[in-house]
RNA sequence: GCCACCCUAGCUCAGUCGGUAGAGCAACUGAUUCGUAAUCAGUAGGUCGCCGGUUCGAAUCCGGCGGGUGGCUCCA
């Protein structure tokens, strides 16, 4: 038998016989139990694949991240094969992995209870005891939808119609067998730490048209206690869930006779309004003039525009005296009426008009959540009406501004996608194509990261998205900015130009926070609801060790509150333990302690919400370490 | 909208087999004058989401509706 050279990791090269299996190599070698697969040149492969030519060599260990990936795509199919024991006639579909788990779905007209999921883990266990060998298996394509026809599995019949290739592969674990790619793990038996998280339904190939199937989300880990790592960090992420934290910190609330429309308390406006008046000083600084438009227009508007066609379902209407009228779901169409009351020359270009405008869009009722995704909101929106050869200064300001705004959030994590011309569209590929590169350009010159979404662009012009995620680990968009070409041409939008022709503008649509609903809850969650200090509703609560100080204590309430900080007198009769936690819980940036000491010296012992304890000091150096606070977090927007 | 689950005091949650509801925290009252995350005692608080059905009797079983949660689809 011919020899084949292999090179291991680490270059050690060795010469071993045609045919051997990886796994002897492994235990030749005396590698690690630990490893569930290997690496052929560069191609994951099991274990139990025979090496057939020169080849180098590395493993996988479970721990991995590919390591990871193949045991929990082997968890979904142990958790297919115990579904498929305990309840004969239910089909497999497809069962891929996500991030930090897996999910199958089958094809069940029932769907799963909680008993039965209890039952579906425990046979995963006893499936997983008897340590199964997994086996790969390779057969023609034919072959293999024959196979599956016998077994009644329509679907995987319907997937391996659509395979290109005439060769598939199979994994067969005891008498169970599915379709699949691989590599998996070379015996049920190293599925050991996982759980199943969660049922839903979803729809057959992701289309509502189709058939519901029913879906077990799980997750797997190499060890019990990454599992339960997992599972707790999961616990404390929804520990900052902003709809937890709204109530606990009595920033907003819901109310079912207003579905999806969230009332603001006093400290949650205060937030809200915050966020606003911190985006009206950089719009002064970035030459943007505020408008106020109206909150319903005769739906004539909304035919022009264009929504009636493409947002109708979106949208509230309502009709008075035989008239109908839609409520805005955005602000674009109202602001080209302010920009055609007169006649405008190229010297007016850019306009930004900036508005803060409430905005009403009808969510269907299964996909609101929180303040993320709500029916009643507004945006920091604007629209900068420019002449086309602006655009890449527009964007280059825009994107820094973007910067500014999202370092002081200390928004790091963020995707951003650059969507382009989806099949349908308006305009030409001229333009479209210069707008894209346009929008490129200008993100390579800030030197941002970003990933091509094509086709994914509105129909009136490519757009750049910002992603950022949530406690829960799920997306959410935040600012946007979109080219549109169609909205002047609707509106019939013009400016002068030098030469005393008329041409048309261009609109960018844009907001930077995106909704202020959204962006309260994901700061909220970004920051655990400890507030910056610019931002906390209460600032400083100043606090008496006993009533033998509340004199005092008022003048210092009085003194820092005519200084404009933002500051609350605890006075009660409570021990100062309790006065500093319930402070700590409302995550109130600063508490100032009072007692016999402090009116002794005139001074005041303040103490973090971190809970580090400043020495004891006069008022006003508190003031400047107040303000040092804010100037680190504002620069100088402040 | 679709699938599943949940809804008991302001909040978090008990409530067994169907026999008309309970705790902790919060609130209120009183006592306590206290030094950096919870002082003690007492009082009050409920149309068990809403409507209907089954039953001698429903928080509990069944149906409908509303709201919420996790997904799917949508949105972007």
């Amino acid at each position: 038998m011919a020899n084949i050279h292999v090179t291991l990791p680490g270059g050690k090269a060795l010469e071993v016989r045609s045919g051997l299996k990886i796994q002897e190599l492994a235990s030749s070698q005396g590698v690690n139990s630990n490893i569930i697969a290997a690496k052929v040149d560069g191609v994951a492969v099991d274990l139990d694949r025979a090496l057939s030519q020169d080849c180098s060599l590395n493993w996988i260990p479970m721990n991995s991240p590919e390591g990871l990936d193949i045991l929990r795509h082997s968890t979904a199919h142990l958790m297919a094969q115990a579904v498929q024991s305990l309840f004969p006639g239910t089909q497999v579909t497809i069962g891929p992995t996500i991030e930090d788990g897996f999910y199958y779905d089958f094809k069940r007209d029932k769907s799963f209870t909680p008993e039965e999921i209890e039952k579906i883990k425990s046979r995963m266990r006893d499936l997983a005891a008897l340590n199964l060998k997994v086996i790969r298996e390779e057969m023609a394509r034919e072959s293999a939808i024959q196979l599956f026809r016998r077994l009644g599995e329509e679907y995987k019949v319907a997937i391996l119609q659509e395979i290109p290739e005439e060769q598939v592969s199979l994994y067969r674990q005891g008498d169970w067998v599915d379709l699949c790619r691989g590599p998996h793990v070379p015996s049920t038996g190293v599925i050991r730490a996982f759980e199943l998280t969660g049922v839903a339904g979803a729809y057959w190939r992701g289309n509502e048209e189709n058939e519901m199937l029913q879906r077990i989300y799980g997750t797997s880990w190499a060890t019990e206690e990454a599992l339960r790592e997992h599972l707790t960090l999961l616990e404390e992420a929804k520990k900052r869930d902003h709809r937890r934290l709204g109530r606990e910190l009595d920033l907003f609330s819901f109310h079912p006779l207003a579905p999806a429309s969230p009332f603001f308390h006093p400290k949650g406006a205060f937030v809200y309004n915050q966020l606003i008046s911190y985006m009206r000083d950089l719009y002064g600084r970035y030459g943007y003039q505020e408008v106020v438009t109206p909150q319903i227009f005769d739906v004539e508007l909304w035919r022009r525009s264009g929504h009636y066609d493409h947002f109708r379902e979106n949208m509230y209407f309502t009709r008075v005296e035989e008239r109908e009228f839609g409520v805005k779901p955005m602000n674009c169409p109202g602001h080209t009426f302010i920009y055609a009351s007169k006649k405008r020359s190229y010297r007016d270009l850019p306009l930004r008009y900036a508005d803060f405008g409430r905005l009403h869009r009808f969510e269907k009722s299964g996909v609101t959540a929180g303040l993320t995704r709500v029916r009643s909101f507004s945006q920091d929106d604007a629209h900068i009406f420019c002449a086309p050869d602006q655009i890449g200064a527009e964007m280059a300001s825009l994107l820094k501004m973007l910067r500014v705004v999202y370092q002081t959030f200390q928004f790091s994590e963020m995707q951003v996608r650059l969507s382009t011309r989806p099949e349908h569209f308006l305009g030409s590929l001229e333009v479209w194509q210069r707008a894209e590169e346009s929008l490129a350009q200008s993100l390579k010159s800030e030197g941002i990261d970003y990933q091509v979404n094509p086709g994914d662009g509105a129909f009136y012009g490519p757009k750049i998205d910002f992603v950022v995620l949530d406690a829960l680990r799920r997306g959410w968009q935040l600012a946007t900015i979109q080219l549109d070409f169609s909205m002047p041409e609707r509106f019939d939008l013009t400016y002068v130009t030098p030469a005393g022709t008329e041409a048309r503008p261009v609109m960018i649509h844009r907001a930077i926070l995106g909704s202020i609903e959204r962006f309260m809850g994901i700061l909220i969650e970004h920051c655990a609801g400890a507030l910056p200090l610019w931002l906390a509703p209460v600032q400083v609560r100043v606090m008496t060790v006993t009533d033998q100080q509340k004199e005092y204590a008022q003048s210092v309430f009085e003194e820092l509150g005519a200084g404009g900080w933002r500051v609350e007198l605890d006075g009660r009769n409570e021990k100062l333990g309790y006065k500093i936690r319930e402070a700590q819980v409302e995550k109130i940036p600063y508490a100032v302690v009072i007692g016999d000491r402090e009116v002794k010296d005139q001074t005041i012992s303040p103490r973090r919400r971190g809970g580090e304890s400043l020495k004891p000091m006069a008022v006003r150096e508190l003031v400047e370490v107040l303000k040092a606070e804010v100037v680190q977090a504002l620069g100088e927007n402040r």
